[in-house]
DNA sequence: GAGCACTGC
C-alpha cells in the first residue's frame, strides 16, 4: 500500500535526507513548506495538484517559483487537457496501461509527462519518466519548453537523450524526452527497463519501426513488472487498435485499455475535391495554386509534393506564372512567393519558409501571398503557421522493401486517409482554411488506404531483428507485433544474419553478433567495422562506414554541373567509390582549417561534419569492444585490403558482369542492373560489390568498388558454396576461378552446367 | 548519363 507523503517513516520523499533531518512520527504538519504533502504516490488528486501547482515553492526543486513561472502557468490552464485532469489522474491510478487520444494544440506532450511526475514522484524513489518522440527536434524542443514550465533548467530535472547528445544528469532527471531509438537502445541493455516508472510513447500513429518494436517490447514488461506504467498516445483513428493490442496486459482488463481523449483545438477546414480524377497532378496542382492565387482572400499556401526535383520545377512554374498574372492585371492580383521545403535543403534555406509574404507591390494594390511547395517534411516534422490553403494531390514518395529481391526503394505513392486528413489540418492552425484534394470524393472514399502502412511492413529488418535477438526475443515470429512483418522479410534478415555470423544455425546470437548490435548501423557494415582489424585497416573501415551512414557528400548544382563533376573527378579513386569516400573524407580532414574547402570542391560541409561526427560515436564502440584502430603500413596493399574487409560485410551484394554493355546480374538474384552514372570507376570490372541498388528510372547499382573473384570464396565460403550455387554464367565463372585457385587445368565445365549451357541457348 | 520521402540508433 502507498504511503502518503506526509512525514511517516516510509514517506519516499524525504528518503534522501539524513535521517535526523526527516521529520518521521510526527503527527504535527511541517513547519517546513512542503508543496507535495499528503501525496500518495499514484493515488493523487487533481485538485491537490493543481493546490500544489498554484503554490510558491517549486515541488520539485523546492526553490521559489518564478514570475515567468506563473505566466507559463496561466497559458497551460487554457490548454484542453489541463480542463480534463482530474479525469486523467482518475484513469492513470486504476490503470496500467492507458491510450491516450489528444488531437493537434491538446497540449498533451507537454502536459501529461507532467502530470504523471506529480502522481509518480520518481524523484523520490531513483525512477524517471521517459517521453519518447520519432523526431529528435521534437524531443529537445519539447523538453525545453517543459523545463520552463517547471521552473528547472534543462539538463537538470527536466532533460532530453538523442543520439549524440545526452542532457540529462543521472540523479536529478526524472522527466526525460528522447527519441523512440533511444529508448529502443537502452532497452537492449536493460531489458526490463528498471529506470523508468511511467514511459509514454507519443505519437505511436505515426508507427515507427521503433515505436513499434518498443510496444511489443513494453507489452510484455508490463506483465512482469506490474509498478510500470504505459501511456500509448495518439491521433485519433489509431487509438481503437491500441486499446485492444494493450487489452490483455493485466488479467482484470476486460480484452480493452481505458481510453483517454482530450479535443484538439484547431479551427475549421473546408475540403474541396475534384469532380474528375487528375492525369496529370503537378500541373493540377499548380493550376489550383495558381487559382487560390487570383480568387481567394488572403493567406498563404502550402502544396504538398513528392520529391526535390518535382518540387524545384513547380516552384520555377508558378512564379512564372504567377508573375505573368500580376502584370496583366496588378490591381487585382498581388506578389507570390514560392519557397521549396525539403529535408536535403540547407537549414538557413529551409528557414524561408517562417519568412513573411510579400507586401502590395502597390501601396493598397492586392496584398503579396506565400507559396510553401513542400515534401511530406511539412505533413508532421515543420509546422509553418499562417498556412489558410492546403493544396493536396494525393501522393507522397514512400519506402517500400521486396524481400524477394532484397530491395528497398521509394516510389511515389497514394497516401492514406490519415495522412490526407493531417495535411487537411495544416490549413487551420492559425483560422479557418480550406484544403483542395486533387483526387474524387469516391476515390478518397474508397481508393484511400485508411493508414498508412506502418514502417515496419515497408522495411529490411536485418537490424531490427539483431536488435531483437540481443534482447532476447528467441520466437521472432511468434513475437507480439502490433503489425507482423511478412514472413519472408523475417526470413531474408535471419539468412543475412547467420550469412554475416552474427546468428547460428539454430539462430542463436553470436559473440560476433552481440558486438554487431552495438553498433548503431546495418549489419553488414558492423561486420566489416568489427572485422576490418584483420585486415589491417580499421581506421580506414571506420571512415568510409562513417561516410555511408550521411547523406550524399556530393553536391551537383544545376547551373554548375561540369565544375561540380570536374571537382568530384580530382578526388576519385578509381578502384571503387568507397575508396573515394575514404579519400573524400581525409582531403576534408586535411584542409579542415580552411573554412571555403568543402564549397570549392562542391562538397557537402554539413554532410562531412556530420559524418566526422559519427566516425567518433563508432570509434567510442570501438574502444569498448577492444577493436584496435589500424591502418596497413604496406603502401601497395592499403587499397587492396580495404576492398577484402569490405567483401567481410557485403559479400552478399555483388554484382558480375555480362556481356559487353555494361550491363551487370546481381549474384543469385540475377537482377539486370547497371552502374550508376555517378559511379566513379574507370573502367567496368567483371566483379563488383555494391552498397545500394536504386529503383529509379532504371535499376541501378550506386556506390560500387571493384572487387576479385578470389575473394568472394575466400571471404564468404559458405554464400559462394558452389555445390549449392545457382546454375548460370555466374556460377561458371566462379568455377573457373576456384579450379584456377586449386592448381587444376582449366577444364570442361560440368555436367550441371552443361545443361544449363543448352537451356541458355534454347532460350 | 542520374537524383535524395522522412526519421532514427
Amino acid at each position: 500500500m502507498a504511503k502518503a507523503l506526509n512525514g511517516t517513516k516510509e514517506n519516499p520523499y524525504l528518503a534522501h535526507l539524513p535521517p535526523d533531518q526527516r521529520r518521521t512520527g510526527s503527527s504535527t504538519p511541517p513547519t517546513v513548506k512542503e508543496p507535495l504533502f499528503g501525496f500518495l504516490p499514484r493515488k493523487v488528486k487533481g485538485d491537490q495538484v493543481r493546490r500544489a501547482m498554484e503554490g510558491d515553492v517549486n515541488p520539485f526543486t523546492k526553490r521559489p517559483l518564478s514570475a515567468q513561472y506563473k505566466k507559463i502557468l496561466d497559458s497551460r490552464k487554457k490548454l484542453p487537457v489541463f480542463t480534463q485532469m482530474d479525469e486523467f489522474y482518475n484513469t492513470f491510478s486504476e490503470n496500467q496501461v492507458i491510450v491516450m487520444v489528444g488531437e493537434t494544440g491538446s497540449g498533451k506532450t507537454t502536459q501529461i509527462p507532467q502530470f504523471v511526475a506529480y502522481s509518480d514522484l520518481p524523484h523520490t524513489k531513483g525512477k524517471l519518466i521517459a517521453c519518447t518522440q520519432p523526431r529528435r527536434v521534437a524531443a529537445m524542443s519539447v523538453a525545453k519548453r517543459v523545463a520552463d514550465e517547471m521552473d528547472v533548467q534543462l539538463g537538470k530535472h527536466v532533460g532530453y537523450s538523442i543520439r549524440f547528445e545526452d542532457m540529462t544528469e543521472p540523479g536529478t532527471t526524472f522527466l526525460k524526452y528522447m527519441t523512440d531509438g533511444m529508448l529502443l537502445r537502452e532497452a537492449m541493455n536493460d531489458p526490463e527497463l528498471q529506470r523508468y516508472s511511467t514511459i509514454i510513447l507519443d505519437e505511436a500513429h505515426e508507427r515507427t519501426l521503433a515505436t513499434d518494436i518498443l510496444m511489443g517490447l513494453l507489452k510484455d514488461v508490463a506483465k512482469r513488472r506490474k509498478d510500470l506504467k504505459l501511456i500509448v498516445m495518439s491521433a485519433t483513428l489509431d487509438a481503437m487498435k491500441f486499446q485492444k493490442y494493450f487489452g490483455n496486459v493485466s488479467s482484470k482488463d476486460s480484452g480493452s485499455a481505458p481510453l483517454f481523449k482530450v479535443p484538439g483545438r484547431t479551427h475549421p477546414v473546408e475540403v474541396f475535391y475534384t469532380q474528375e480524377p487528375e492525369p496529370d497532378y503537378v500541373e493540377a496542382a499548380i493550376r489550383t495554386v495558381l487559382m487560390i492565387h487570383r480568387a481567394e482572400d488572403p493567406g498563404d499556401i502550402l502544396l504538398f509534393l513528392t520529391g526535390e526535383e518535382e518540387i524545384e520545377d513547380a516552384c520555377r512554374k508558378i512564379k512564372a506564372e504567377a508573375d505573368d498574372l500580376m502584370n496583366q492585371d496588378p490591381e487585382a492580383v498581388g506578389p507570390l512567393t514560392c519557397i521549396p521545403l525539403y529535408s536535403s535543403l540547407p537549414p538557413q534555406q529551409q528557414q524561408r519558409i517562417f519568412d513573411p509574404a510579400p507586401p502590395p507591390r502597390v501601396e493598397g494594390g492586392a496584398p503579396g501571398r506565400k507559396v510553401v511547395v513542400s515534401t511530406n517534411i511539412a505533413e508532421t516534422s515543420l509546422t509553418i503557421d499562417g498556412i489558410v490553403y492546403v493544396v493536396d494531390p494525393g501522393f507522397s514518395k514512400q519506402k517500400v522493401y521486396n524481400p524477394r529481391i532484397r530491395v528497398e526503394s521509394l516510389l511515389v505513392s497514394p497516401i492514406s486517409k490519415a495522412s490526407a486528413q493531417q495535411r487537411a489540418g495544416r490549413a487551420g492552425r492559425t483560422r479557418p482554411g480550406k484544403c483542395f484534394r486533387l483526387y474524387t470524393e469516391k476515390d478518397f472514399m474508397t481508393e484511400l488506404e485508411e493508414q498508412t502502412h506502418p514502417e515496419i511492413l515497408r522495411s529490411n529488418l536485418a537490424n531490427t531483428v539483431l536488435e531483437l535477438v540481443k534482447l532476447g526475443i528467441k520466437d521472432l515470429v511468434h513475437f507480439d507485433y502490433v503489425d507482423a512483418p511478412a514472413p519472408e522479410t523475417l526470413m531474408r534478415a535471419l539468412e543475412l544474419l547467420n550469412y554475416l555470423a552474427a546468428l547460428d544455425d539454430e539462430g542463436n546470437l553470436t559473440a560476433l553478433g552481440s558486438i554487431m548490435a552495438e553498433f548503431p548501423l546495418d549489419p553488414q557494415m558492423s561486420k566489416m567495422l568489427i572485422v576490418s582489424p584483420e585486415f589491417n585497416c580499421s581506421n580506414e573501415i571506420l571512415t568510409i562506414v562513417a561516410m555511408l551512414s550521411v547523406p550524399n557528400v556530393f553536391i551537383r548544382p544545376p547551373n554548375a554541373r561540369r565544375e561540380a563533376d570536374l571537382a568530384k573527378a580530382a578526388l576519385t579513386v578509381p578502384d571503387g567509390d568507397h575508396l573515394t569516400l575514404l579519400n573524400v573524407f581525409n582531403s576534408y580532414k586535411q584542409n579542415i582549417h580552411d573554412k571555403n574547402w568543402a564549397w570549392t570542391n562542391y562538397l557537402s560541409a554539413r554532410a562531412l561534419a556530420q559524418a566526422d561526427n559519427v566516425r567518433t560515436q563508432l570509434e567510442r564502440i570501438m574502444e569498448r569492444f577492444d577493436i584496435e584502430l589500424v591502418t596497413t603500413q604496406d603502401q601497395r596493399k592499403f587499397y587492396e585490403n580495404i576492398r577484402k574487409a569490405l567483401v567481410c560485410g557485403y559479400f552478399m551484394q555483388v554484382a558480375h558482369k555480362e556481356g559487353e554493355k555494361g550491363s551487370y546480374l546481381t549474384v543469385k538474384d540475377n537482377q539486370v542492373v547497371a552502374l550508376h552514372p555517378s559511379c566513379g570507376l574507370e573502367t567496368q570490372p567483371e566483379w563488383v560489390i555494391f552498397n545500394e541498388f536504386a529503383l529509379t528510372t532504371r535499376p541501378y547499382l550506386r556506390t560500387v568498388t571493384e572487387v576479385r573473384p578470389e575473394w568472394l570464396l575466400e571471404m564468404a565460403p559458405s554464400y559462394f558454396d558452389l555445390t549449392t550455387f545457382p546454375d548460370g554464367e555466374t556460377k561458371r565463372a566462379l568455377v573457373r576461378v576456384q579450379n584456377k585457385k586449386m592448381g587444376k587445368l582449366p577444364r570442361a565445365i560440368d555436367g550441371q552446367d552443361q545443361r544449363a549451357k543448352k537451356k541458355q541457348k534454347k532460350s
